[in-house]
RNA sequence: GGCCCGUUGGUCAAGGGGUUAAGACGCAUCCCUUUCACGGAUGAAUCACGAGUUCGAUUCUCGUACGGGCUACCA
């Protein structure tokens, strides 16, 4: 249910409050490097509010920065996704009708709109060199203002269309002279736009600089890329980060000038996912030793690896799920949603507007819930995988299984399963013989010898059933049993660890309980 | 510096003029458990500050402080 102050008419029946046409949203990232915690909560709340109206969810790549391009950043994003169950409806792998999906691809189609702005005067061409830009910024900055716009002030002073004759433009034009086009902003303009999750913001025109649209080599800025492909793309909502914000105005009015604010997506700036020193970055991740990024990252120029939330050993639904309570709730104590019940649930006014601090512990938490929520069978290819990565072989999925089952409450992250149940598959690397030694004696060494004269008659083999013969013959040789427990556990776990010990030798079957007991003799 | 956004326990947060100011994570204590966890119970801990509006502000308004973001031919 969309509160109404944020119904917009053209995209939302006021009465009934369904979407009058199709609500299409995407997700642009640039492929720079690995996709972190803070992009793929975009993708998420991108993703919900699609499938909550039945809309489309887009994946555009924004690759117009050829200096900043990174060989496989593209396919390790799709990756991300698909591991994170949230795959697009249209992108340059699930194909579409409103593609090329990749602004490189694209590059033909910005050039016309920047020059009808230009024959519009509401953009310029800009001939300054890097050299003189950076003259023009050193010459202007003062104590009160470091950092000098190309802006109102300064343009009349550079070298553009605005103060070159005709003819020197056409001059230039002609003989190839490298140019960018610029956006002239307006003076003393109050720009307003609507948020979805922070209502009404304004911005003075006077104070917003004229970015460059088109770059030298051709390309598009991310400022008008995102506007002409927002329009061509049909897309209806924009959900980005807050960095944006700031520049938000800038796409305003190119929406203005170019295809008309009723056209314009209604547009929601999220908070940021904050670090414990500022916006999270990858540098935390390593600083405090949490994962940023969905999946492991490894950088093809440096060969730094990043970890990622899955090879951590993290399910991907609790993964959308903590990220998904990260600045947003639904009012209620429920904490923990499915997909599915997320799609449901999710309304993009009731994010937060205030930035959250990424909390590890919590994050934690989530996974283990899950864990214990889900079926093991659901996540047991995963951990099958870890056992083999450790040298252990399993050969019957079925006893994996029960494994698995009987240990899930003590793991937090998939990886604990083969700590938590490693000797199950194969003896004890170690025995904690400290734990067992010092109360050592003859009448204990004698009661496990006539444990294993019964356990080798037993013809039932189940857990209440050991326990009472080993408390039987505790009461016949005058042992507490309370003596006898740990050092069975040891013989079996090889440590102080593990589900209740009975548990633990039935599972493991008479044969290898007997043989353990025996093997454990010997060693003492 | 300028502009923009924000501020409820350590963290995530509900609430939005009158409340004992929810809940969760974490922490502490206890119970359960003849290991370690899980689980259960209890506890410590919060409305940034100052004005204004009001009979009454955590809630509304304005300032201040603090935090964050942006300030590139990067996104």
């Amino acid at each position: 249910m969309i509160p109404p102050r944020f119904i917009n008419p053209s995209y939302f029946c006021e009465l009934c409050l369904q979407p009058k046409k199709k609500i299409r949203v995407r997700f642009a990232p640039s492929p720079t490097g690995g996709l972190h915690l803070g992009g793929v909560r975009t993708v998420l709340y991108n993703y919900l509010f699609a499938k909550q109206h039945q809309g489309d969810f887009i994946l555009r790549i924004e690759d117009t920065d050829q200096g900043r391009y990174v060989a496989g950043a593209e396919e390790y994003i799709f990756d991300c996704l698909k591991w994170a169950g949230l795959e697009p409806d249209e992108s340059a792998v699930h194909g579409g009708t409103n593609g090329p999906y990749r602004q490189s691809e694209r590059k033909a189609l910005y050039r016309q709109y920047a020059e009808q702005l230009v024959s519009n005067a509401q953009a310029y061409y800009a001939f300054d060199t890097p050299e003189e830009l950076e003259s023009m910024r050193a010459n202007h900055k003062t104590e009160q203002n470091p950092s000098p716009q190309y802006d109102q002030a300064v343009r009349n002073k550079m070298r553009n269309s605005l103060t070159l004759s005709k003819e020197e433009v056409e001059g230039l034009l002609k003989s190839g002279t490298k140019h960018v086009i610029r956006v002239k902003m307006p003076a003393n303009e109050t720009l307003t736009f609507t948020d979805m999750i922070r209502g009404e913001v304004s911005f003075d025109t006077s104070l917003v600089d004229d970015k460059v649209l088109l770059k030298s080599d051709g390309m598009p800025t991310y400022h008008l890329a995102v506007v002409v492909d927002d329009y061509l793309m049909n897309i209806t909502h924009a959900f980005r980060g807050e960095e944006w914000l700031p520049s938000a105005p800038v796409h305003v009015l190119l929406w203005k000038y170019l295809f008309g604010l009723d056209k314009m997506p209604q547009w929601a700036h999220l908070p940021l996912i904050l670090g414990p020193n500022g916006k999270l970055s990858k540098r935390d991740g390593a600083k405090y030793g949490f994962p940023v990024f969905a999946m492991n990252w490894t950088d093809p120029k440096t060969g730094e690896l990043t970890e990622g939330f899955k090879e951590k050993g993290f399910l991907p639904e609790a993964f959308i799920n903590l990220l998904a309570v990260l600045g947003w709730n639904d009012g209620s104590e429920q904490e923990l949603f499915t997909k599915e019940e997320l799609i449901d649930k999710f309304s993009i006014e009731r994010v937060h507007s205030g930035g959250a601090k990424f909390d590890y512990e919590k994050a934690k938490w989530f996974n283990h819930e899950w864990i214990k929520k889900l079926p093991v069978a659901h996540y047991l290819p995963q951990v099958k995988h870890l056992f083999e990565k450790n040298g252990i072989h399993i050969s019957d999925e079925k006893h994996l299984e029960a494994v698995m089952e009987l240990v899930k409450d003590r793991c937090i992250l998939l990886p604990d399963f083969v700590e938590q149940s490693h000797f199950f598959f194969k003896l004890p690397g170690q025995y904690d013989l400290d734990a067992v030694k010092p109360k050592w004696n003859d009448a204990k060494q004698q009661f496990f010898v006539e444990l294993i004269r019964n356990f080798e008659l037993a013809t039932l083999w189940n857990a209440s059933e050991l326990e009472h013969n080993l408390k039987e013959i505790a009461a016949a040789s005058q042992i507490k049993p309370g003596e006898l427990m740990l050092p069975f556990r040891i013989m079996l776990v090889g440590g102080k660890f593990g589900p209740h010990v009975f548990d633990i030798a039935a599972l493991l079957g008479k044969g290898e309980t007997i043989k353990r007991i025996k093997h454990f003799l010997s060693l003492l």
